[in-house]
DNA sequence: AGCACGCCGACT
DNA sequence: GTCGGCGTGCTC
């Protein structure tokens, strides 16, 4: 007999199943774990996933309603997934149906019967006369490069086109040439046999990368986290693509994480000049479709790649056989609103459930990651040379405090950019600021303009010669007179790259500039056309925000400066020097080759600080180890675990009284800290209060949750607050 | 989260 | 007189 009732998950942010009755005309085929079915709930409907089928059910009988429809399309949700998804909910105890919500596209959430279109690719017609096709060569580069991309790579999707940055102006060119055609995608099943090396591109490995493509294969059925922690261009890709052959070769998919920025047309041209097996690319930009496309592909073996950001990590791949996370240090990993997961530590927790080992890379590991290599719970692999022996960029400070400064620029940075112009270099300039100014104020009385909701000055934009509130978005018109003591002297202080680039193009006008930032990239595939550009020396100067810090290599830069290094140095956030410490090393690393290696000049008003002096001196390892040390003493994660309840309310009362109520009562093995206003107490017109819980074994933080949790709902004040749950939390100024 | 119900203030 | 503001409660 098949079952009468299942336990279901429904979309909404309660941690609780719901119990509904199996009709008789729908007992068969018998229904199972993670089918997808419609169910009434309140008076509306919404798919379910089914968690658990029993014959009893111990709700009142005249509660219980009927599942209105069993979807049976091929979407069911395997169990390994189902079970993976629980565990996340657990781990983060963080509601059931919400997990679901995010891991599951959103075709899939939605009512209505599934249209499943095939996907429309584009092709090349096989009679394109090479004659015309030389002829436009000259006349259009990029329009030439894209006819002999879609040429190679017959059946390649707009989405991956656009990701590699040609624009539809592009593709209507060459269909009006007749050259192209667009077809419907043919879904055939990827064959295993087939040869899946693109051989002529693999590079002979290093001692340092042999051994460690020989570790991870060598249990490849089996758990085991590796680190690789590897200066940047020490090989670590070219690791990652020869550890996944193994895999693939034994029929095995290969899941790879990067984060958000990390997904540059170089890297998917990459694995696609390597492999000649289907990749799946995962990630903001794709629509509604083409989420379910990857989704379809993945389930259905048909995607032997998956390469995505951090939510790729709920694909749906039956055979998954590896896991990499590119860049696991960096903090876009971890999702910061509603489900608060980190991808790498998912990725872990995957890896561990299905058995198969989990490959970590960065310049600049996480304490945690790094922690739990020296520790011996990851395999810890370091690869020090740098390919082709460059040397590593070397790194100066510059004290600022007794300069004169030239519009955030000293003398002696000045200096050194013009010599580097002169020699027909490239300089890279970072201010992790954007806007033109981080404040306007009154230069009679000093009023700061500050925004109403948020309690912060607002940063001025010139170009739109507005104000923006970096924190809630608002926008306002700059006062024309101080509202404080009515006088006109308002002006912009202090400075943000939209400045730095307008004064930086004033001090050296003969060499062109570039400026990447959120805003100068804000239109679809710029980011791309600007890289293009700067790699074509279009540019001799590029200033940018931590973007450009981020995943891209400047071979041709020789010099990068950062305008403020002091940015973190006393900040209450203990996690503030890690991360400092980070976007420098990767900022110095986006400089230099072989031939001419790379210098970086950073401006401090603190030459002398320790943090700073470590650093520089002694390489990112060694920053960390002490830094670790300074923290085992603390007692601070990684060497506790700890949890952060954030709770915002209309009156400023209300976040501190639940939070203190909530800490009322002691909790075994662990400790309180707050609750204290957040770094930012008042946001978008909201006050918030945070209350961190820590204890010495995640274990004791984990049943400290579920004890918490349960008695929420006594608290007089939780129904006046909203508030969240995030365990090992990252950003503490959030 | 949605969605309904319900109870008070400014409008045709 | 009603439209609609959002506080409160419920969803098998």
């Amino acid at each position: 007999m098949s079952a009468q009732y299942v336990q279901v998950a429904v979309p909404v942010p309660m941690r609780q199943l719901f119990t509904y009755q199996v009709p008789d005309n729908m007992q068969t085929p018998p229904i199972r774990v993670g089918e997808r079915i419609a169910v009434p709930f309140g008076n509306r409907q919404v798919i379910a996933i089914v968690m658990d089928c029993t014959h009893e059910c111990n709700i009142d009988n005249d509660k219980i309603k009927a599942i209105s429809k069993r979807l049976n399309d091929s979407f069911h949700l395997s169990s390994s997934l189902v079970s993976f998804l629980k565990l996340c909910s657990n781990y983060y105890h963080h509601p059931i149906g919400d997990v679901f919500q995010q891991a599951l596209p959103k075709l899939l959430r939605q009512v209505k019967q599934l249209d499943i279109q095939p996907p429309m690719v584009w092709h090349s017609h096989e009679q394109a006369h090479n004659e015309v096709i030389e002829k436009f060569a000259s006349k259009a580069p990029k329009q030439h490069a894209l006819f002999q991309l879609i040429k190679k790579h017959q059946g390649i999707s707009w989405s991956e086109l656009r990701t590699l940055g040609y624009s539809k102006v592009q593709l209507n060119a060459l269909v009006n040439k007749q050259l192209i055609v667009e077809k419907e995608q043919v879904a055939k099943p990827f064959l295993w046999q087939t040869k899946l090396l693109a051989a002529e591109n693999k590079q002979r490995l290093s001692t340092e990368q042999a051994v460690i493509v020989a570790a991870i294969n060598l249990n490849h059925n089996k758990f085991a986290c590796h680190l690789i922690d590897g200066v940047t261009g020490s090989g670590k890709t070219e690791v990652y693509l020869q550890a996944m052959e193994k895999t693939l070769s034994s029929h095995q998919q290969v899941l790879v994480i990067v984060p958000e920025i990390g997904l540059t047309p170089q890297t998917l041209l990459r694995f696609e000049q390597r492999f000649t097996v289907p990749i799946c690319l995962h990630h903001s930009n794709l629509n509604d479709n083409e989420r379910l496309t990857t989704w379809l592909n993945a389930q259905q073996g048909s995607a032997a790649i998956v390469i995505g950001t951090r939510s790729a990590i709920f694909s749906p791949l039956h055979h998954l056989g590896l896991i990499i996370v590119d860049e696991e240090h960096d903090g876009s990993l971890k999702q910061q609103d509603s489900f608060r997961y980190h991808g790498r530590d998912l990725a872990i927790l995957r890896a561990k459930q299905l058995g198969i080992p989990v490959v970590l890379g960065s310049a600049t590991p996480s304490f945690e990651s790094l922690q739990n290599a020296l520790s011996g719970k990851y395999r810890y692999h370091q690869l020090q040379k740098r390919a082709g022996n460059s040397t590593e960029a070397k790194i100066s400070l510059i004290d600022i405090a007794t300069q004169q400064m030239e519009y955030g620029l000293s003398g002696t940075l000045k200096h050194e950019i013009k010599q580097t112009l002169a020699r027909g270099e490239q300089v890279l300039i970072f201010l992790n600021r954007r806007g033109y100014a981080p404040a306007v104020h009154c230069q009679e009385c000093h009023w700061v303009a500050d925004c109403q909701r948020c309690d912060k000055p607002y940063t001025f934009h010139q170009k739109q010669q507005l104000l923006i509130c970096h924190h809630c978005g608002s926008q306002k018109r700059v006062p024309k007179q101080c509202p404080c003591c009515g006088t006109v002297r308002i002006a912009p202080i202090g400075q943000g790259t939209e400045q730095l680039e307008r004064r930086i193009a004033e001090l050296f006008p003969h060499s062109s500039l570039v400026r990447i930032d959120r805003d100068s990239t804000r239109k679809k595939g710029q980011l791309t056309k600007l890289l293009q550009e700067i790699s074509d020396k279009k540019h001799q100067l590029l200033i940018g925000t931590q973007m450009l810090a981020k995943g891209h290599h400047f071979p041709d830069v020789t010099l990068v400066a950062v305008i403020d290094g002091d940015g973190a140095l006393f900040s209450f956030d203990f996690r503030a020097s890690e991360q400092m410490a980070q976007l420098l090393i990767q900022v110095a690393g986006r400089a230099g080759r072989a031939s001419k290696p790379g210098k970086v000049l950073v401006q401090t008003n603190y030459p002398d600080h320790p943090l700073l002096q470590d650093l520089v001196h002694n390489g990112y390892q060694h920053f960390a180890q002490q830094a670790l040390k300074e923290r085992q003493q603390a007692l601070l994660p990684p060497f506790s675990f700890q949890a952060l309840i954030r709770a915002e309310a209309n009156y400023p009362s209300y976040p501190e009284k639940f939070l203190r109520a909530l800490a009322a009562k002691p909790l075994a093995q662990c400790e309180f800290a707050g609750p204290v206003p957040a770094a930012m107490e008042k946001k978008a017109g909201k006050f918030r209060y945070h209350l961190i819980i820590q204890a010495r074994s995640r274990k004791h933080l984990h049943c400290a949750i579920l004890e918490l949790l349960s008695q929420v709902c006594e608290n007089e004040w939780h129904k006046k607050v909203r508030w969240n749950l995030d365990i090992d939390p990252i950003d503490l100024n959030w």
